[in-house]
DNA sequence: TACCTTTCTGAAAAGCTTTTCAGGAGTCTT
DNA sequence: AAGACTCCTGAAAAGCTTTTCAGAAAGGTA
């Protein structure tokens, strides 16, 4: 049932040294031996056991991708970047998501150990793991949208501070004076990074940030939805939303229509991540373009450099450029593209 | 700098087959010893070579999963439904998508070859792969939303015809006389099945289907926003469209609003899959839900119980049921939840 | 006490490949 | 023609674990 090299070599009769150098060409075979070989191996359908020469030659030719979630076109399109290149350049993608405590993301870091060359970590919401890990040691990493001092490894992300204070700034020239923000979870740094750069803008600005205008959201449509609600009912209502993401902007959208809201004259409303579908909502929405399918293929990149040993020894540290992409959900007429760029 | 079994069977001054047991649990050993070897361990901070142990066991605790593409809210829930699964039952994920031609999808079923227990196969574009392939007989398969013969694989799905019957159905009985399809890719076996649903509907209407009512599309948001503009310039403009996705009618409500159209008074809209955010467009989006995170699910747990045995030897063919959702894009006045289902 | 069980432990094999090492055959040089 | 190469090939080791097999020790019975 099971084919090795052995039953190869029996059935091209020669040696299993003679059909590993055929099989990987890294030798120089007599023509006849060649054909031979190859003809066998053709034949029983043969290739080399996975676990037995990633056991021997001590790589795997796969990466590990740690990420907090794989629904959310944020995500999908992080991993889609990836994918991509994966396929090119050969290697097998072990996905890892959906780590609610520190536990779970260690196990998960356990999981990849020896299973995979190196590893993209997406870890936003995760604090405190320890980044001494055993297996954070074994082999080279990116870390995406986590700043991380180590000379060991790249770093990738773009400022989401900045992004959120543009954005923000962006609804204070259009005159907007109460402009509420719909969280992301306290606990995720890009989501602490992007409540800051809203409520530097404002001060800025010469706004006072007021703390019942900061609803806390989860990054999700159906919090962005019911925030709403709340924002609706504050005492002076405002009159431009800022939200933490697209998703939750959508959210909101939605949950303006239907109290009849009308976006933008009534409310202005922003996102962030420029999602695929904030150009066909409606109105389109006003965000933040950060390119995470970029992102996936420059982590992915740097990775697989790392992994060949072409890359620098020395740690790099990326900042993506971001882009202010203004549609009509915050804009007085329905104009598209007016753009700025971090 | 790496940790062998052997380093702990030093270490705790035992042999390695006792620290084997141990660390196994698989035999008794003196309580003693049996303490040592665990600190030993803990204090090397061992855990066994996955290849070294999957050569032995013939097994490799990773479950495979080939899907068209990782973007797009359909596959991501497909894919969230797995990764839950997964985790709980200790099994890790290895993922493939975008396979452009045959001759990748089967690359991709290469790789995974000796690498997974189990694959779970959602391949509608791939129509003629070759079904007796080495990879696929050597482990369990589960496929998904491709009806497939075989007593050795699972096949789980949803009658995409059925589906799509009824959501036109629903367009006729609201009135509707010409209605519009917005198909999928010609070459997927899912998009064929809803245009025939389509076209039987419109039959049992006694209306009779026009071509030019046929305008392709390929299941992205892109391409449903073109085909609004080549439905509104048809000679005679019809009253409603059936989107065969959310995602594509997501794009033609964004190109209907752009055009001034109203929804669903000047044009009802309906989608396919109930994706999370067809809740939350402008207007809600009445669509067919087959919750794709459900399916998800069950292929991965038919699966691990393949892999463990404990299913039947017997091929099981299920036919999930899907649920017609008719929100505001297709119901003249704005009300939400009538529902009918398969 | 001698023999038979039982219980625990170590040695060794098996799982499959790649690669080093060494040897044999053939070719070239002097 | 002999020695020195080169070229090709096979044997064997290494990579790391689990599990079988067998042996030693201990305990029980006749």
């Amino acid at each position: 049932m099971r084919v090795t090299i052995r039953d190869v070599a029996r059935e091209a009769g020669v040696s299993i040294s003679t059909v590993s150098r055929v099989l990987n060409d890294t030798c120089f075979v007599e023509e006849a031996k060649r054909r031979r070989v190859k003809d066998a191996a053709e034949r029983l359908s043969y290739s080399a056991h996975p676990a037995a020469r990633s056991l021997l030659k001590q790589e795997t030719g796969g990466v590990g991708v740690i990420v907090p979630s794989v629904s959310g076109e944020y995500f999908s399109e992080f991993l889609t970047g990836i994918d991509h290149f994966t396929q090119e350049s050969g290697f097998y993608m072990l996905i890892s998501s959906s780590h609610r405590s520190t536990a779970e993301f260690e196990t998960a870091l356990n999981t990849m150990y020896r299973r995979v060359d190196g590893l993209i970590i997406m870890a936003p919401d995760q604090g405190g793991f320890d980044a001494t890990h055993r297996v954070l040691r074994s082999m080279p990493v990116v870390y995406v949208n986590r700043p991380f001092e180590s000379s060991l490894s790249d770093s990738i992300g773009f400022n989401n501070f900045e992004g959120f204070y543009n954005i923000t700034s962006h609804l204070v020239d259009m005159g907007h004076r109460r402009i509420a923000m719909i969280t992301g979870p306290a606990t995720a740094i890009d989501a602490q990074e992007r409540l800051r750069g809203y409520r530097q803008a404002l001060r800025d600005g010469g706004i006072e940030p007021e703390s019942s205008l900061e609803v806390v959201g989860n990054f999700t449509r159906q919090s962005g939805y019911q925030a709403v609600s709340t924002i609706l009912g504050s005492r002076k209502r405002p009159t431009a939303i800022a939200a933490a993401n697209d998703l939750s902007a959508m959210g909101a959208i939605s949950a303006l229509h239907e109290a009849g809201v009308r976006i933008p004259d009534q409310m202005a409303i922003t996102g962030f991540d420029d999602d695929p579908s904030a150009r066909y909502s409606t109105p389109p929405l006003s965000t933040v373009r950060v390119r995470p399918r970029e992102m996936g293929r420059l982590a992915i990149q740097y990775l697989v450099g790392r992994i060949r040993k072409v890359a620098d020894a020395e740690g790099r540290k990326i900042e993506l450029p971001f882009e202010i992409v203004l549609r009509a959900s915050s804009l007085g007429s329905r104009r598209e593209g007016a753009s700025r760029t971090s």
